[in-house]
RNA sequence: GUGGCUGUAGCUCAAUGGUAGAGCUCCGGUUUGUGGUACCGGCUGUUGCGGGUUCGAGCCCCGUCAGCCACCCCA
């Protein structure tokens, strides 16, 4: 039996490594004042086909029918959770709210490298302001949250737009507003596509592709100079690149959109987000409106980049090499003291240390390399010299007898911690 | 959903159509209270699965499933 196409199993090596990620998660966004939240897996599958809510997202959803008879699917995104959850009670939180979640998301599509089925995302939103402020907020958190992981402006950049300037460009040229989605799907295609398909795509629109592309080339997008002066004000301007290509597949986007992508290799967006001012007024027919800006960020596609770049690869081996299976390791020299070694074990679990022993009689050299093993950087030698142990350092050898009783107290001063 | 490539031991990979191997990992040992190196020994396969061609298929053909890559799109 293997895991279904897409799915994985996270063994204690993987785990750690998620365990890292979660980690720097939670870290940069409670530095940024987000709090966590989370939603259900299993959500009605109506949360994501209401006006708004979906794109192209609907086609990849987990979708049945439960032994209700309810329509139901396995969440693609949280945002449409975050929104409803908003709505119905945000008069008990003061604005703007800042939320994040840590969470599984389903996509049924086909499994590529950095792409899979089921995946853990980073939810990051920001409730109840609709300044540039606020967008700018979230982008510095993306930023930060990436040179966390040891990344810089050489490995990955923000690619920034606004679909507002769009607005105002279809308004100029007379397209009604309805059919902006589906005119902003092409422009998103359009580098891709053969210039006459696009041609043909844009007909209804009664706009030369030429025009667009002069539109795109001009580079301006004054509706993002507050945003970009802020994110200089941090010093974090070296990192984002205003360019109007950048559109985004979701259909709920309104202002600001951004992704961001790597630098080198041919990874896919790394993370993507962007202002959503109608979406919550959408789900609560109107109940909460609110303006809202967020981002998500994939587990898979980061531990690839992580991978390939050195730095940030580094800086995670120090991190899985700081939470070792174990810190101590009592080595059981003489069977007879078995029953000490226990209570000693006993005693300095409680107190907090990772500590292990052979289950059964082994010889004190196997003992000694399960203990390099398991990543202790302590053994202690109980035997002959009981009520006295022997402490070694595993990591230069050196070794010190002294009382068990005292054992606690000279490894809270010498530290058990890797060196 | 479309196209291309790949599928052999737990992992990485060998094997002119002629009896399936190596390295690593793992386990045990190198005479019994001190270490990831060294040496010795041991375990594991219906060659992804199902058909077909052939005296004979890991190898050739078809199908299927899975993985990788490129589209599509996205985290």
């Amino acid at each position: 039996m293997k895991t279904l196409p897409g799915f994985r199993d996270l063994f204690p090596e993987d785990f750690a490594r998620r365990r890292y990620l979660t980690g720097l998660w939670r870290d940069t966004a409670r530095r940024y004042g987000f709090v966590e939240f989370d939603g259900p897996t299993l959500e009605s599958a109506e949360l994501y086909r209401k006006k708004n809510s979906g794109g192209e997202i609907l086609g990849q959803l987990y979708e049945f029918t439960d032994k209700g008879d309810r329509t139901v699917a396995l969440r693609p995104e949280v945002t449409p959770t975050l929104a409803r959850m908003v709505a119905s009670k945000h008069r008990d939180y003061p604005k703007p709210i800042r939320w994040f979640n840590v969470g599984t998301c389903f996509r049924y599509e086909r499994q590529q490298r950095g792409r899979l089925r089921e995946f853990l995302q980073f939810n990051c939103d920001l409730v109840g302001d609709a300044t540039s402020a606020a967008d700018a907020e979230v982008v510095a958190l993306l930023i930060d949250l990436l040179r966390s992981f040891g990344l810089g402006p050489e490995d990955f950049a923000i690619r920034l737009s606004d679909r507002s300037a769009w607005h105002d460009f279809l308004t100029l040229h007379g397209v009604e507003h309805d059919h902006a989605g589906e005119f902003l799907n092409i422009v998103d295609k359009m580098e891709k596509m053969p210039f006459e398909k696009t041609e043909e795509l844009l007909a209804p629109f009664g706009i030369p592709q030429a025009t667009i592309q002069e539109f795109i080339s001009t580079g301006r997008i004054p509706a993002l100079d507050p945003l970009l002066a802020d994110l200089e004000a941090r010093g974090l301007r070296a990192y984002v690149r205003p360019d109007l290509g950048v559109v985004r597949g979701l259909a709920y986007y309104t202002g600001v959109v951004f992704e961001a992508f790597a630098l080198q290799g041919n990874l896919r967006a790394i993370a993507g987000g962007g202002r959503y001012d109608r979406l919550l007024a959408d789900l609560s027919d109107g109940l909460a409106d609110l303006p809202a800006v967020g981002f998500g960020v994939g587990d898979a596609v980061l531990l690839e980049l992580i991978n390939e770049i050195p730095a940030a690869k580094s800086l995670e081996a120090s991190y899985l090499k700081s939470e070792p299976p174990l810190q101590v390791y009592l080595v059981i020299a003489d069977e007879s003291h078995r029953s000490n070694a226990l209570a000693l074990a006993q005693q300095l679990r409680v107190t907090g240390w990772r500590v292990g022993f052979p289950l059964g009689q082994e010889k004190v050299g196997k003992q000694f390399g399960t203990a390099e093993t398991l990543g202790a950087s302590h053994a202690v030698v109980i035997g002959a010299e009981w009520p006295n142990v022997k402490v070694k350092r595993l990591s230069d050898r050196m070794e010190q007898e002294l009382d068990h009783a005292t054992l606690a107290i000279w490894l809270e001063e010498h530290g058990a911690a890797v060196s």
